[in-house]
RNA sequence: GCGGGCGUGGCGGAAUGGCAGACGCUGCGGUCUUAAAAACCGCUGGGGAAACCCGUGCGGGUUCGAAUCCCGCCGUCCGCACCA
């Protein structure tokens, strides 16, 4: 990779060694010992109640850089610390190694997918292991591995028996520089391929969905239960999309019924014409001769515009639409009205028809106005009156229904079940609810994913590969050629196979699964990553899940978090795992920026690589840096200036530490009353604040809390307290509360103060608030809530002698100026504010 | 357009109704040293000799007291964007 040197202990660098700390040895030599003695082992058997913490796994694009330290260190201090807590900590690693990088470095660079992903998977590995974090990596679990892959196809295989899993023809979006179809999810901006930037075009074909609006109002449903950040959760509600309204019949010419879907049931009486998406199947029934030309014009232009102007709203004055010829009759005010086709009502969503109340409606309205249609007000707003003829938008606010025989004079929104009610005893119409989510389309026309196990037989059809014969392995041996075509597809020995159903010819689907199916039941496998009867054990993940707190990035919020809790419903229903959601608590990392404030960018050279800082400063350092930047779900520009600082600190606790166990033989000396209550205070009000801190994700102020303890123990020392005892607790509590984020360090200092190996088998040490109270406080005095005056006073003082004492103060009475205070408030403990 | 987050010294940030600027960086001055580095000590929001005054994007409000709560703007980042 020509990067740093990782493992350098005879380093250049002298800047650890000044002090006698030299970072860079200690951290090779104990990351050695917890090879050598399999620390990080997690036991299945413990007793211990257990903690599941998991972090999104990578994609093995090569390298990992600083946004990945800071994804993956800052939970494994989170991590640390539970067990030290107690529990039995389940924290693992694995790779999300399927995917297009790989097979487009096969295409460029002649290299296999598998060679360019393993290689990559190795070097990243021993970079984590550089960081100091707790992987155990038998439990490792990498995608791209027949025995994961195995159950991607086995859990697809489910889901088609259940019909969660079906083929269906139709519009897709398509990447013409991926060279495949793309999910619903993946399309940003309205045509932006999510991947690769290019633009994407819709294209008619018949593609692999998983049924996930199958559990559409069950994924709205629970998300209120779910401890995880608001804005991923509305981001999801949002996605999903729920309107409740009613599906409606109008009657066509032919005497049929045409259906389609409003939330406004109420403003029926208002519709005075209807339109159709362009696609609508029975746009070319309905088009009369006379009309012929011009909508098959508008149809082919609809089809070719891209999404993103059909839907943009810049131009929104600018309606366009075609009349079909046809009328429709609106049986509730039994008038014959006008069928239009207009590509602002879209085919895939409702029925791919509207009713048009221009009144109520704003697109309706402007559609209205731009072809003359006619406008009949329904609802009149309180203290107001419409006149269709000068209104120049339409009113959507609450009001009284008019014009609407029966229903006038009652009140919006109180007339909309109402009128739902009066529909449905009509038989024109019911209640139903509509959602934006779409299925899931999950095929790819690439290599490097998953194979789809179904074979096609000219006599059976479409037939699922029995369980059995899985896998369907991946071929390794297929050409690259930059085609563009999936090497699937000419690979002839893969793809001529025989019917498992008549015994006859019959060939392999090509297509691959999309690598977010992976992605979406991963951390069940590392509960039993070498399983080999089943996707996971079954009491192992009834052992382990739920995850307590998943952590990664916000750019996950809808695609992958929605795709894992849908099938995670999906496996209960199956009955392999106990619960139906599979992430309790959520987190998000910020994104870390380049220096300048923009991305950091590969090409621009301003990537930020570890490896060299980690050579340099030691990954304690690093560590501690990254959490010291700032809030971690913040992120923010990467400055190296505050290295500097963190490396002093450790610095500082090196040499107290170093010190105090050059005498920790001698026995212990005694200690004045005053200083022992000082040091227990500190110790004590700094496990608090640490403590407190690491259950809130609050890491800056945490490291904060820690440097202000060794601060206040330098600015204490002196020789004859290094050998007091509660000196040495004071020292040997730093060095615990110290361990989740520096492990090389606290580990180091540790045995040098003669405790038990390991550190990090040692217990998270206990807060006793009677030892951390302060016996004195700075009681603050305001006049008009100004700070006036603060002074030293017991801290358990009453009111009565807190208020006596502040005005008996000189520089109140100076700000009195001779008048009488009107008020005195007294906050306990705080403050006396006296009001002249 | 709609929804959400954010706005505090030279910089990263702390304080979520009670001392604004914890902690770190930077900068300046000093100790040690032949010298430098490291380390250590002091100062480091603005004005002022001081008392004190001003100060948390801008304007208003609530309160004894507001960075924090409320109303209205401005800026910035993110999400959604004709979903009937």
């Amino acid at each position: 990779m020509g990067g740093a040197e990782l493992d350098n202990s005879q380093s250049t660098s002298n800047r650890g060694t000044v002090s006698g700390y030299d970072a860079v040895a200690i951290q090779s030599r104990w990351r050695d010992r917890w090879q050598a003695d399999d620390l990080y082992r997690v036991d299945d058997n413990s007793p211990l109640p257990k903690w599941y913490s998991l972090t999104m796994y990578p994609y093995p694009s090569g390298t990992l850089h600083v946004g990945h330290w800071y994804a993956f260190a800052v939970p494994d201090v989170f991590a640390r610390y539970k067990r030290m807590n107690g529990f039995n900590v389940l924290f693992p690693m694995g790779f999300d190694a399927f995917g297009l990088p790989a097979e487009n470095a096969a295409i460029r660079h002649g290299i296999h997918p598998a060679t360019w992903t393993y290689d990559n998977i190795a070097h990243m590995r021993k970079q984590y292991d550089q960081m100091g974090a707790m992987i155990d990596w038998s439990r490792e679990v990498i995608s791209s591995d027949p025995e994961f892959y195995h159950w991607n196809q086995w859990i697809f295989l489910r889901m088609l028996e259940r019909g969660l899993a079906y083929r269906k023809a139709g519009p897709v979006w398509w990447c013409p520089n991926d060279k495949t179809v793309l999910a619903n999810e993946q399309v940003i901006d309205g045509n932006i391929c999510e991947r690769c930037g290019a633009e994407v075009s819709r294209r008619d074909l018949e593609q692999w969905y998983f049924r996930i609006t199958e559990y559409a109002d069950e994924l709205l449903e629970c998300l209120n239960d779910l401890d995880w950040p608001e804005r991923v959760i509305t981001m999801q509600r949002n996605w999903i999309g729920r309107s409740e309204g009613a599906r409606v019949a109008f009657t066509m010419e032919n005497g049929e019924a045409l259906d389609f879907f409003t939330t406004r049931p109420d403003t029926v009486w208002g519709a005075t014409f209807m339109v159709l998406a362009p696609e609508h199947p029975l746009v070319p029934s309905l088009t009369t001769e006379a009309q012929r030309e011009e909508v098959e014009a508008y149809v082919d232009r609809s089809r070719r515009r891209s999404d993103i102007e059909r839907m943009s709203t810049d131009d929104e004055n600018e309606r366009t639409g075609v009349f079909t010829g046809s009328t429709i009759r609106n049986p509730i005010t039994d008038e014959q009205i006008p069928i239009w086709i207009a590509d602002y009502v879209l085919m895939g969503y409702g029925t791919g028809a509207i009713m048009a109340v221009p009144a109520q409606d704003q697109r309706d309205f402007e559609f209205a106005r731009t072809f003359g249609l006619p406008i009949r007000v329904v609802i009149q707003p309180d203290g107001e009156v419409l006149d269709p003829e000068t209104m120049t938008e339409a009113y959507a606010g609450p009001g009284t229904l008019v014009n609407s025989g029966q229903f006038n004079g009652v009140r919006v929104p109180e007339g909309v079940p109402a009128i739902i009610e009066w529909l449905q005893s009509e038989g024109r119409g019911a209640a139903e609810v509509n959602f934006r989510l779409r299925d899931w389309l999950i095929s790819r026309q690439r290599y490097w994913g998953t194979p789809i196990p179904v074979v096609y037989c000219d006599g059976c059809g479409i037939v699922p590969v029995p369980d059995d014969q899985l896998p369907v392995l991946l071929p390794l041996d297929a050409e690259f050629t930059p085609t563009g075509q999936s090497p699937l597809v000419s690979h002839e020995a893969f793809l001529n196979t025989t019917c498992p159903s008549c015994g006859g010819e019959a060939r392999r689907e090509t297509d691959t699964m999309d690598t977010f199916v992976d992605s979406s039941w991963y951390w069940f496998r590392y509960t039993s990553p070498h399983e080999a009867n089943a996707p996971f054990d079954k009491d192992a993940a009834a052992r382990w899940t739920p995850v307590n707190l998943y952590t990664g990035g916000i750019e996950h919020a809808i695609l992958h978090l929605l795709y894992a809790r849908f099938i995670t419903k999906v496996l209960n229903d199956l009955g392999f795992v106990e619960h139906r959601e599979p992430f309790v608590r959520l987190r998000n990392q910020g994104i870390i920026l380049a220096a300048e404030g923009t991305k950091m960018s590969k090409s621009r050279g301003t990537q930020v690589a570890p490896d060299e800082l980690v050579a340099v400063h030691g990954a304690d350092v690093l560590r501690l840096h990254l959490m010291y930047l700032g809030p971690w779900d913040q992120g923010g520009p990467w400055n190296d200036r505050g290295l500097t600082g963190m490396e002093r600190f450790l610095r500082r606790v090196y040499t107290l530490a170093v010190d105090t166990a050059a005498v920790i033989d001698q026995p212990e000396s005694s200690i004045d009353a005053s200083t022992e209550r000082t040091l227990q205070r500190l110790t004590h009000a700094t496990i608090e604040r640490v403590s407190r801190d690491i259950e809130g994700f609050q890491f800056n102020t945490m490291v904060a809390a820690l440097i202000e303890m060794s601060n206040a123990l330098g600015d204490l020392r002196s020789d004859d307290l290094l050998t007091t005892g509660p000196w040495r607790d004071a020292i040997r509590t730093l060095v615990l509360l110290l361990a989740p984020s520096t492990p090389h360090l606290s580990e180091e200092l540790w045995e040098k103060l003669q405790g038990e190996y390991s550190v990090h088998h040692r217990s998270w040490p206990t807060f006793d608030p009677e030892k951390a109270k302060e016996d004195s406080i700075e009681l603050i005095v305001q006049v008009n809530g100004k700070l006036r005056d603060k002074i030293v006073v017991p801290a358990g003082i009453s009111e009565e002698e807190a208020r006596k004492v502040a005005l008996a103060s000189d520089r109140v009475a100076e700000h009195l100026a001779g008048s009488e205070p009107r008020r005195v408030i007294y906050v306990p403990g705080k403050l006396v504010n006296v009001v002249a």
